[in-house]
DNA sequence: TTTTTCTACGCAAACGTTATCGGGAACGTT
DNA sequence: AACGTTCCCGATAACGTTTGCGTAGAAAAA
């Protein structure tokens, strides 16, 4: 039983395809009554369009390319639910990739993208990412592009963001009233705009309660892994007045914190306390549970897919700003909480 | 720049696009030195040919679906980056889809499947899912179709999935091995071959230890949400005498009792052991760190994809078994410890 | 009546690629 | 000299769909 095509159906109704064709797709000029005729015959066979021939024709795929560092992070995984919800219900096909944090891969993804001749891309950067010609050459086409959460000031289309200046606000702010004094801030590459946003929202509210900064709990990281991590916090701890609090600027960069200070004998919150970011699902079972900023996932992956399709089909848009802010919100767990002393 | 066709590169060489293509795929029957010529300016302007027209050609697209109940799970997330791996080598796209756990979203996706003119389908069942006509009307027209981890018995193609049998032997026996007499097993929707699986196990290391089998100390899940879970625990609370351990089927379960069990003050591993199923990334990093049976999902993914690509691709298979099973290994952690009485 | 307008449909081209066929030129074989 | 081979390439059709154009027939206007 091979896919039946719209020429069968014109044999079986002694009709030119060009009738059949403009039937299904209900033009004017064709017979009401033929157009039931058709239509009631297509369905009864179950009849589907071939979308590769339709895709030939269009010039177009109906297919978007999503690409993100990894997809195991749950944070993206639930952006792309939210990315496929939206596509779907709009009759687009999603096709995911992964950069592995590797500039080169992201690099042979865009190219694998554009070769598959995707409607548009969803790209959230690589940490490794510095350098965004293989981005710019595509905008410059005209190509549809929007960025969400890892994205780049250096292109002008549209940006889907959390809140990460009110995040880290809101996250070293609630350090700071509960005593903490020094509070070291580990965050992803110094190149991500999201880094740079979460590292204003810390300066913020440190100068808020006149606490001066200082660049030397700083700590940039761009592997995520857990020799990196035992490198930092080994250099923290050595730091003299040694930090009381750790802000991270993800909740993957916080469990990376919370096994190098396990193996360490280092008590959290009562040595050192730890606020991440993202509110991973699991956030709530570690231990101890992991005070942490919650980012709209789900809200963010909507957003992005349904500005890059009203980019594909030229939809107008309130060209009032490209960036898009959603609102996050801090969870208080017991690795922030005040310990009673003695 | 609109991208650039065979066409062009006939008229800027004056060629046939037939020489072109045939060129351009090496066919014996051009010159060398035409070849090279073409070749060489193909590079230079960087073509790459229509994958739309191409499949239109052949009748093919180059991509496989992956339909999995939930992205945001990370026994799936990693697979799907096994799958995607392999794929990508081999040259094909992967176009992913979610069930939801929802067998009316499963048959859906089944259809856009078809619809889509995708050249396989990779499938780990919904819960729900007890019935197979749709899967099966596409496996009788011929359609490369292999399934991973929540495979069904009821239809003759590849099935990869973790030796389930010996990893819940090995997670029972442990129990057992520790003194525990009761061991209350929580699983999810029995119509699933995993499902029976793993009940197996648990039988066959119960026998070893002569315990008898006790049917009411066996759970159903299919919310995997809290109340489904409140009830099951409450009600395995109730039973006399009162079981020591839970073996759940998977570290979701797990990770639900864990929520349970904490908002009942029931202390754990002094209270009741728990065992899970899966190994999550987060295992280790849990109150207390989880005791369970850790399954290859990269691995799982990736061999799958390989049995579909051959398939689509018609290349032969020893077809001894449909059935492929990677082992699994027993991760024990402190939910399950001995603990120290007085 | 003739001319115009409208309705409803068919013909054929096009999207980019590949495969089949065929043919001209050069060469070797009787 | 006539014929078969081999080499290299071009014209063409085809995949399934959409669309511009043409047109037969009917209805409306002259």
């Amino acid at each position: 039983m091979e896919p039946l095509t719209i020429k069968d159906i014109a044999k079986a109704l002694n009709l030119s395809t060009s009738t059949v064709s403009r039937a299904l797709r209900d033009s004017h000029e064709i017979n009401p009554e033929t157009k039931r005729m058709v239509v009631e015959y297509a369905t009864k066979v179950n009849y589907r369009p071939n979308p590769i021939a339709q895709g030939l024709k269009e010039n177009r795929s109906r297919a978007i390319a999503v690409i993100v560092p990894e997809i195991a992070n749950s944070f993206f995984s639930e952006a792309i639910t939210g990315i496929e919800d939206v596509a779907n219900a709009r009759g687009y096909d999603v096709v995911i990739f992964q950069s592995h944090e590797s500039y080169d891969r992201e690099v042979a993804n865009v190219r694998n993208v554009v070769a598959r001749r995707v409607d548009g891309l969803l790209i959230s950067l690589s940490n490794q990412t510095q350098e965004f010609s293989h981005l710019r050459e595509l905008h410059e086409k005209g190509f549809p592009l929007v960025f969400f959460d890892r994205v780049s000031d250096e292109i002008e289309t549209y940006k889907v963001v959390a809140d990460n200046f009110s995040g880290a606000f809101m996250a070293t702010d609630h350090l700071l009233q509960n005593g903490k004094k020094r509070i070291a801030h580990i965050t992803s590459a110094a190149s991500l705009y999201i880094t740079k946003e979460r590292l204003s929202g810390y300066k913020a509210a440190l100068e808020k309660y006149k606490v001066p900064f200082d660049s030397t709990l700083v700590h940039y990281c761009t592997h995520f892994d857990f020799p990196e991590m035992e490198g930092i916090i080994e250099h923290i701890l050595e730091t003299a007045p040694m930090p009381d609090a750790i802000f991270t600027a993800s909740d993957r960069l916080a469990l990376a914190c919370f096994e190098v200070l396990t193996r360490k004998g280092i008590r959290c919150p009562q040595d050192l306390a730890l606020v991440g970011f993202t509110n991973l699902k699991v956030a709530h079972l570690l231990h101890p549970a992991l005070t942490t900023v919650s980012q709209p996932a789900f809200g963010i992956g909507q957003t992005a897919v349904e500005l890059l399709i009203d980019l594909i089909e030229k939809k107008k848009r309130p060209a009032d700003s490209f960036l898009i802010k959603l609102p996050t919100e801090l969870v208080v767990r017991a690795s922030s909480e005040r310990v009673l002393v003695g």
